[in-house]
Order: C-alpha cells, then structure tokens, then sequence
DNA sequence: ATTAGCACTATTCATTAATGAGTGCTAATA
DNA sequence: TATTAGCACTCATTAATGAATAGTGCTAAT
C-alpha cells in the first residue's frame, strides 16, 4: 500500500515537499473553480482548467487525499468535489498579493470622499450602500462607538419647562442629540454655565472617561462652583449617560438571496434570524476593532449559529486619533474572497480618510 | 342561450340584483380563500366552504362569468380560479366592518407608546420594526417632512473656526443637525445674537416658509438689526436650506422573501430593485400623506412596474398640528387585507397619539 | 333557475429507464 | 516509483410514461 502525503499541514513531515506543493496548488484551484462556478469540481474538469499538466487520475489521487484530511467533500459519491470551510481557511491564509483595485471600484467608491460637511452617519450609510452595490452580497457597518468617542462640544439647550435638548458633538464629527426630562425648571443663562463648565472640564476626554469621572472631577472643583454644583452633577450625568446601544446600518440584505447558495428555505431563514437579531454581526463588527487590517470570518469559524453559512470580511475605521467602528461584507462562504477583502480594505481606508479630514484634531 | 349578468359593475342593469348579490358572495369568499390558502379555488371546494348553499354546478356558472368580467383568471384549464387585482380592489371596496383589534397586536404595539425623551427616530424605527414582525411583510416609514415641520427652535454653535454646528428643534420633536462651513470667522457671541434673532422671528413657522421668507423678513426689520444683518441672512439661508430629501426606515423586506408568492427569480429581482429605488415606494408615502385614513394600492394600480405584484397599505401619522409622514406595509396582492388594514391604522393612530405627547405644542 | 351527470383537460406524482459526470481501483507505462 | 490509462461502478439528473386527481364546460333533467 503507498503512503501518501495525508494534509497540507504536515508538511515537510516526510521531505516531499514537492507533492505537497502540488497539493497545494490543486487546492487553490479547486478554491477558485469553485468560487467561480458554484459547482463541484471533478477531477477532468480541474486537469482542463490547469491547462493538462496532471492528468485527471493523479489529480483524483490528490484529491482523494484532500478529503481524507478534511479540505475536501463530497456531495455524494458520483459527484466532483467542494471545499469545506478548512479550504476556504487554508485558500484566505494563502493569498500572498492582494489584487490592485480596479479603477471602476475606486471610481464608484468616490463618492464617498466627495462630502463636505456631511453628518458622519451620512457618510457612513453612502459607503455601505455602495459597498453592497460593488460586492453584491450584504453590507454592514457600525456607527462610531460613543464610548471612545472623545468630546469636541456639548450644548445643553431648553426646549421647554421640563426638557432639556443635549447636543454632544464628538471629535469624529459625529452628532449625537438627546433630550433629558427634569423637575427643576432651570434658566438658559444657568444651563450655559453648566455648558461651559462642562465644556471647559472634559473637551478631549472620551466618554467613557467622562461618565467615569464626572462626579470626582465636579466634587474637585467645588471652590469654583458652589450651589451650581448639585445641578451641575445631575445634569451632566444624564446628559453623558449612554443611551444608545451602538447602531449598525445594513445594506442589501436582498442580495444575498439572489445567491445559489442560499435558495434552501432553511437558508432563508437562518439569514433573516441573523440579520433581526443584530447582536451577533455586531459582536463580530466590535472584534473587528480590535486589531488593524482585514478580519475574516469562515463559516462555521463564526459563533452565532446562523452564520455558519456565511463568511464575514470586516475591517475597521478611524479617524487620526481612534479606532471608531467597523465595516463589513456577509456573504455565502464561496465568496470571491480576492476581490471581497480587497473592495473592503478599499472601503475602509476611504472611510477612514474621509471621516478623519472631517474630524476636529 | 341564457342571458347572464357579466360583471358586478353593471348591477341594476336588468333588476337581477338577487343574482348579483349572490356573484358578490361568491366573488368574496373566492377572494379569502385565496388569501387563506394560496390556491386556486375551484366550484367545489367553494361549495364546501360556503356550506353547500350552491352546488359547484351553479358556482362554476358564477365563476364562469366573474371571469369574463375580469375578475378571476385561469392559470390553465383544469385549474381552479384565482383572483385579479380588479377581484381585490372590488373585495377591499366592498369590507364594510373593519375587524377589531386583538388585544395580542395591541400588546405587541404598546412599546411604541412608552416612550418619554426619544427622538422621533427612533420611535418610528420602532413602530416599524413592530409592524414588520405582526405582518410577516416589508414595512416601511416616512420621517417627518422637513418643509411642514415647524421650527420650536434653531441654535448655531461654533465649533471649529469655519464650521457652525446648526441645530434645528422642529415642534414635532424632530432634531435635526448639520454642519455649515463659512469664510469668517464669526465669534459665538455673534452667533448667539443671531441665534435669537432667529428663533425669535421665526419660531411656530414652518421650514417652508421660512425658507420662503427669510430674506424678505429680515430686510424688513433692518432698522433693528444693523450690519448683523447681511450675514444673518446668509448663515439662515445655509441653517434652512434643505438638505436631507426625505429619508424612509424600512424593516423586513426578507419577509417577502418567504412568502411563496414571491418565489420566482425575476419577483426577487423586482422587489430588491423597488426597495434600492426607494423613489417609487417614497411617492406612494408621500401621497398618502394628503388624505385622512388607510391608503391601498393593489398591485397594478402602482404606478411603478416593479411594483405590479404588491399591494400597499398606508396611513399617515400625524401630530396634533400637522400630517407628518406615513407608515405602511408592502405585501403580495393577496394579503390578508382586513388584518393589515386595521393592524396598519391601529400603528398609525398609536404613533401619532405617542409624537402628539411629545410635540412642544 | 338550479343541479346532476358526463366527457374532457391539464397538473401532479410516482415509476422507470437512459444518460452522464464522476469516482476508485488496478494494471500498464515512462 | 510516480503517473496515467482503462474499466467497473455509483448516483444525480433528465425524460418519458401512466395513473390519479381536481377541475372545467356543456347538456339534459329537475
């Protein structure tokens, strides 16, 4: 019986680096044959498109191995073969040169940078609605984290006797409004001491610090403010209260369901789950902040359930000083994974580059 | 040869008025069960339904003349009858008694109700997010149109040398925000000056007239207002200048997507075009503004092609001064009208009593 | 005016058979 | 020894067939 080299992982195990390149090889291209057609690849079809230099018996030698180590399955018995997730893995890990970015994509992307004085959100839902257009799959993006966010300006304005409108205006240009309800009918002339009190404290602080430290810090100062102080407290505290979850735009869900891969009505489902319950792609948008570049998520590599059928691309946005939220692509697991990374990459420099000329540094 | 009664327009015509009524009958329970179960209904199961008051023979009479008259067609010749969009326009006319509420929808309908302090936005996102999920369909909601919205107050804040932070407070409790840049660099105290000329001559106004009056109203003070004035014109023309078109929620268009109605490939291509042009489905919310109560458009009576396979429910929501926007659903012609009509009121009339509270009126 | 009866039609469903793409194994080959 | 050709086998897909079914339209009877 012949030994053969069982995985592209133990390689160099038994010093046939050359079979193992092949296989390597083979697989890449049965990764995009795959992503091309959407159809299982065969051992005669793959021999043709590799232009013959192995013949469709060594190939399905090769191929044969590539399943026993779980890159490869087969739908049953007399069909080709599709790669499972661990190919795709293996296939995205391999990709050495990004493709450059074709200038149609950077044309329809320009748009993008052609704001000026454009609300953030604004801008951010303009490049998730072109991003869906371009990739054809969905898009997502989350809107800046309020918690990094640092503070450029606040504005407390009386609307009426009990309603106070708060106007935060972060150094990412973005503009958040609240109304807060109080008992105590106070003066605009107060309420503007309270602004610039609160102005002059904490501009350039993010919020999170600001709701960390805005009773010590008030408490510090009491020699300056006296009786303005208890109001000042309460005020502020209502005003820097984070109320809004973190949001997330989605674009061309519908997409998604021109896509062979999704026909089943078990898909269909499983999709309109995951873009109901936001929760889960947000989680992924949150992660995506954390390190730079693009972030890949394979099928079943996701944890929420009813992604396994999907792959997500992200990568984040930021202004010169912070990282503020992320944007991303979710597609079948089949995706053009070349083109995908690189029109998300694309996108999120766009982004980043405009929104930082925007900002207030 | 007999003599028929041909259609239901044309009663009176010949005094058979018992013959018609009973071609009415049978018209409406073909129309909900077809509603019901998707099918087309043949003379017998009628027959059944009806409680065997006719015999198939004498529905297939009816029929037979209900669909010379345009009402029901035959998708082939063995098959039974489905209705026309003539059939459900004629059926829709013809509901007399709108069904009451379950108290499960008002239930379900109460967050949108508990509220204090949320911005209008959101509160529209939740009405319509709570109506997409009790009809299963795409649902969609107008903001409130800027021009009839009436300004409660305007505040401009610098915040950079030449960007001007405005803020427009509308009385519906809308708040808008944009960023103005200008070439001087005019100092806050100016800006605050100009800030209550503003709100004090134009407060209770709506944004269209105070587009349409700015300039002419501050000529007309200039004994007042000396040399603010030629840059108060100019930074109020900016500060009112509309800028946002009309902006639209919609929640779960991917309900229609299991709906079977909509199973074919080319129905998906319509309906994910009707939903990126969001133009046609805006007009139609647009209209519906103009008249009191529910507004239905059945599938060819829409103006827009894509369009032609579904039927619209909507209702305007209001606060108690003025028609703001609309609300409504998009279905497959064959919805269960009475259910969506009266669930669609019922949010409207939520949603305008839960904005009315929250108006500065 | 209504209905029963019957001939007719077209879909749907299950069965069957032919086709064909693909595999795995073995023996021949370079 | 690695590669390849050849062959038997498998299984999805497709088309063809026929029975069952749900429906119609017409005519004659009630």
């Amino acid at each position: 019986m012949k030994i053969r080299v069982k995985g592209i992982e133990n390689q160099g195990a038994n010093g046939k680096t050359n079979s193992n390149e092949r296989s390597m090889e083979v697989l890449q291209s049965i990764v995009e044959n795959y992503i091309k057609n959407s159809e299982p690849v065969g051992s005669r079809t793959l021999s043709k498109t590799i232009g013959f230099k192995l013949s469709p018996a060594t190939i399905r030698n090769i191929m044969s191995d590539l399943a026993e180590s779980g890159y490869l399955i087969q739908t049953h018995t007399s069909a080709g073969r599709v790669p499972t997730d661990k190919a795709y893995r293996f296939y995205v890990d391999s990709i050495s040169k990004k493709p450059a970015i074709p200038e149609q994509i950077k044309q329809k992307l320009s748009p993008v940078s052609n704001v000026q004085g454009t609300p953030v959100e604004d801008i951010l839902s303009k490049a998730v609605h072109l991003l869906a257009e371009l990739t054809k799959f969905a898009c997502v993006v989350s809107t800046p984290k309020q918690s990094v966010s640092r503070l450029q300006r606040i504005e407390l304005i009386k609307i009426s006797e009990d309603r106070i409108l708060v106007i935060l205006v972060t150094k990412a240009g973005v503009v958040r409004d609240k109304i807060i309800f109080v008992k105590e009918n106070h003066s605009q002339e107060f309420l503007s001491s309270v602004t610039s009190f609160l102005n002059e404290e904490f501009k350039n602080h993010s919020m999170q610090e600001i709701r960390e430290g805005i009773h010590q810090s008030i408490v510090s100062d009491r020699h300056r403010y006296h009786d303005l102080l208890a109001h000042a407290v309460r005020l502020g505290k209502k005003a820097f209260e984070l109320n809004q979850p973190g949001e997330m735009f989605i674009e061309g869900q519908m997409n998604l369901l021109l896509d062979s891969h999704f026909h089943e009505q078990s898909s269909v489902k499983s999709l309109i789950d995951a873009f109901e319950q936001k929760t889960a792609i947000m989680k992924i948008l949150d992660e995506s902040m954390k390190n730079k570049g693009v972030h890949i998520h394979i099928g079943i590599e996701n944890d929420y359930e009813h992604l396994h059928k999907c792959s997500l691309i992200t990568a984040s946005y930021r202004n010169k000083q912070n990282v503020l939220g992320s944007i991303g692509v979710v597609g079948p697991t089949s995706m053009d994974y070349k083109r995908i990374i690189s029109t998300v990459e694309y996108t999120a420099k766009m982004l980043s580059k405009t929104i930082s000329e925007q900002s207030y540094d």
